[in-house]
This record gives C-alpha cells, structure tokens and sequence, in this order.
DNA sequence: AATTAACGGTTCACTATTTGAACTTCTGTT
DNA sequence: AACAGAAGTTCAAATAGTGAACCGTTAATT
C-alpha cells in the first residue's frame, strides 16, 4: 500500500458512528506503527484534513475535507441538487432513502434520510456499495459505461447473504431487466431483511453516475408497494438527472446508451 | 515535503475557479515529476478523493471528499449551523460575508457569501487567512487559546500591503481592542482597498474556532457603518456560537478567558 | 501513596517506497 | 504525413518511510 494510500485508510477510520480516535486506537484500527500512524496524521493536519483537539488529543476530520468538498460541490453541485428531491421522496414514502455516487469501481453513500418509522432500514454515510449485491448497483450497471460493467460481470462478487447475485448470468439479467423497467429491485442481497428499489442518476451523456434508493424493512413491502416505490425512485432519479444536466426538464432525456 | 503533503499539495490546487486539471499541467503546477504525479492521483483516485474524467482525462476532485466532509459535519455541524446566519447577514449588510474556521496556524475560509453589489469583495472560497494580517485573523486572536496567541505574536509577520500590521506590540493592542469591543476591524491589512470588520465563534469553552467578517470596498465604509457592521457581525456570531454550544441563547455565553 | 498500565509522542539505524529521465503510445493540429 | 504535446510506463538510483525501543504523562489499581 502506497504511504498516501495509508494516509487515506487513515481518513476512512473517521465515521458518523466513531467520528475521534486517539493515535494509539487509529494505529491499531488500520494495522500501522503508531510512529506511522502519527506522522500520517501530522501532514493531514498540516493541511487541516485532520485536527486534533488540543485538549483530549484525539483526532477528528477537519476543515479542510468542508473547503475541498464545496470546491468540488460549486464545479459539480451533485449533492445540492440532490439533497432536496432525496428529502422529498423521504417525505412520501416514509421508508429510508440513500443517494450514492459511483467512485473507482463502487458506489459511495454520500447522503441518507433516514425513515422516522421505528422499524426502518438503516444505512451509513459513507458505507461503500458493491455495484453486484444492491439494488443501487444494480440500477447502476443497467445504465453504466460498458466498461464499467464489463468490469464488474468478469470480476469476483462477494455473496453477503445467501441471496446475493454472484454469477454472471444473473447480473446481467437483473441489469436487463432494470434497464428495460427503469428501475432496479433486490431483496436481501446485501443485508438480510431489507428490499429495496433503485434508479439511476444519468449524466449528460447518459451514463449512470450515481443511484437514489429506497430501502425499506422486507416485512413492509409487496409486489405493488414496491412497483409504486420503483416508480417514484424512478421520476424523482429522472428529475434529478435533469437538473443537473441542464434542465432539459422532465422525464429521461436520452434513451441512448 | 513528504509524499502525503505532496498529494495534499496536489489537492489544493483545485479550486472553484479551476476545478479540473491535466495531469502534465497539474506536474507543472505543484513542480512535481510527471510520473509522481500521477502515482499520486491513482492513489487519490483508488479512495474516490480525486476522480479523472473518462474522457478527456483529465482529473477533478472526487465524491469520497463530499462523503468525508459530511461525517465532520455530522459531529461538529459548523457550516451546517454557521450558513443561514451567513445569508442573512449578506441579506441584512449587502455586502460580502466570509466564514473562516480555524486549521493548524491560520484561518481557512469555508464559506462566501458575495455581495450582489458591482462594486465589491471577492473573496475565494478556501483562501488561508493569516492571523496577523486580517480583521478574521484579529478577531480570532482577541478570544484565541493562549498557546496560538503566543506562537502567532512569536512568529515572523509577513506584510501583505504597506498597512499590514507586522509588529507584536501593534498586534497585541489589535488583539486587546477587539477584545474589548468585540470585534475588529482591519483596513487595508490584507488586500489593499478592502476595509473588514469580523467577530470571533466560540467553543464551548470560551475559545475562538472560527470567524465571521463582513468584507467592504473602503469607498463605501465610515466610522459609523463600520461600527454597525461590527456590532451586526458580533451578534451573529454570538448567535452562532450559542447554536453550536447547546443554545444557552443569545448574547456571549462566558466572559471567561 | 506507590505501582502499574496505557497513552501520546520521539528517535534513528535499516529498508522499502518513491523518484525522474527516458521511453512508448495516443490524439489532435498544421 | 509530420509534428507537438498529452497521458501513461519503466527501472536503477536515491530518498523518504518504517518500527522497535525509548521518554514523559496521565489515569486507573492495589
């Protein structure tokens, strides 16, 4: 692993869940010598991607991760413009919603709104997605660069339940099938109990970059709840890619691949 | 400069006026070899800080920073809390409002609001403020931790303009002055025909995190609106300060050093 | 009050990672 | 078709990174 990529592994101990470590904790959380471990620390802090509390000496993120994110947010307003349909379609369905941006070869969380049911689906910030085992990264390969997919249906896929897609045959079908409906559907591929739909945020050029899902507790759903879901997943990911490809306003503005 | 610095160094040269770059520029820029630049960016891009666009190549910041900065703001919600007051500010005065947080040594602006005037201060979004040499950087000294005073009144001062402020003595009477009224005014310290009043946000414990500032072109302020910006920003800032310590309400919780 | 344990931080001989000149494509321009 | 500049690759040389053992503090435990 490169030095930078250990300074990076560092950055991703930090969560919403466990968001300080103290120096001897990080070390042994990602296997360094704390000698490593805190001159890591040090150059991030030197460009405030960490701080330190002066008081505990525990480590935290830092500012410089607010800055660099608007500098990427004013180029490329991803999140702004999605935030607002995110909190809408949260609002109507009631059940959980997550937003996810494809980066080197999966697909990131980048903003929840949790249901506020007490039976609710539970998703992390930040919680790397498999493009094989969700319903987002099925929604995602059914509009995805060929490269991007050719990518993942020759790669290894990981089975995290006894439900997940791990053959070929299989993805391909499902990315078909999303393809040919709009919208995606698993059930219990990547976390035991939860079914959820999916759509694919497309950019300008008709290529995903990234998903809107709904994740709801199984118990809730069935074949018309979740067709009704797939539908709003489906017009809300649509007006989404709208806004941000320039507003050519309203449904999918590209049947092209 | 070690090797994490150096991707660091590479980060900071996107900026929202410049948010994509080639790589042989970006080798250019930093004065890195082009193939350690690129061994840099691949490293960035494997954690979705960076991502290179597919077709021209070229390399932008990625969405693994808009993650990593949401996992900040989920535990400290400094802009989260600081943006509203921010606006209204910019609503209320007409002219540019700045946000800085403070980051290893200097301030680090994280959030702009431009007055919609044609005669006005820009100021960039991720500008490093110096301690010495603004009305954000005196306002900050005025309620700042002992050990930062000390080693910024220690430290060399560099002059940005012939008015900046280069001796100890002249800066500890700034500090004092701000102190005492609540906020600071600098003129012309930083960028010549600039006049700033700034407030100090505080932690819970009394000390500054952090500065709001109301920028003005200097044709445009006078005593009297100088004083009024200043008591418009030391309230907000209160204001925020008491939002991000646990609403103990309005006006400055502590007099304690 | 003394003892222990765990923490943050530092040092320096050893070693592995990083470096960069020179190279090969590739792409768009004259 | 030739050229110019870009992205990306290679490998011997050199530099930057590593980690065991160290120190000083703090906070439990006896």
């Amino acid at each position: 692993m490169s030095t930078v990529g250990k300074a990076l592994f560092l950055l991703e101990q930090f969560s919403a869940a466990e968001p300080e470590h103290g120096l001897s904790e990080l070390a042994r959380r990602a296997s360094f010598d704390k000698a490593t471990t805190r001159r890591l620390l040090v150059s991030l802090a030197e460009h405030g991607i960490v701080e330190q509390d002066i008081e505990s000496r525990r480590y935290r993120l830092g500012p410089g991760l607010s800055r660099l994110a608007r500098v990427r947010e004013s180029h490329f307003p991803f999140q702004q413009v999605c935030i607002p349909y995110v909190r809408e379609l949260a609002q109507e369905t009631g059940e959980t919603i997550h937003l996810s941006e494809y980066s080197s070869g999966s697909l990131m969380t980048v903003h929840v709104e949790l249901s506020t049911r007490a039976n609710r689906v539970n998703v992390d910030l930040g919680q790397i997605l498999p493009l094989h085992g969700t319903a987002s990264g099925i929604a995602f390969l059914s509009r995805a660069r060929a490269d991007i997919l050719k990518a993942c249906l020759e790669g290894p896929m990981e089975a995290y339940t006894p439900f997940t897609v791990t053959s070929r045959t299989q993805l391909e079908e499902a990315a078909n099938q999303a393809r040919s409906r709009g919208y995606s559907r698993s059930d219990q591929g990547f976390e035991e109990g939860v079914s959820s739909v999916a759509a694919p945020i497309l950019n300008a050029d008709g290529f995903a970059i990234g998903t809107l899902a709904i994740a709801s507790p199984l118990s809730r759903v069935d074949t018309d709840t979740c067709e009704r879901h797939g539908q709003m997943a489906m017009r809300v990911a649509a007006d989404i890619s709208s806004r941000l490809n320039g507003e050519p306003t309203a449904l999918q503005n590209e049947r092209a691949s």
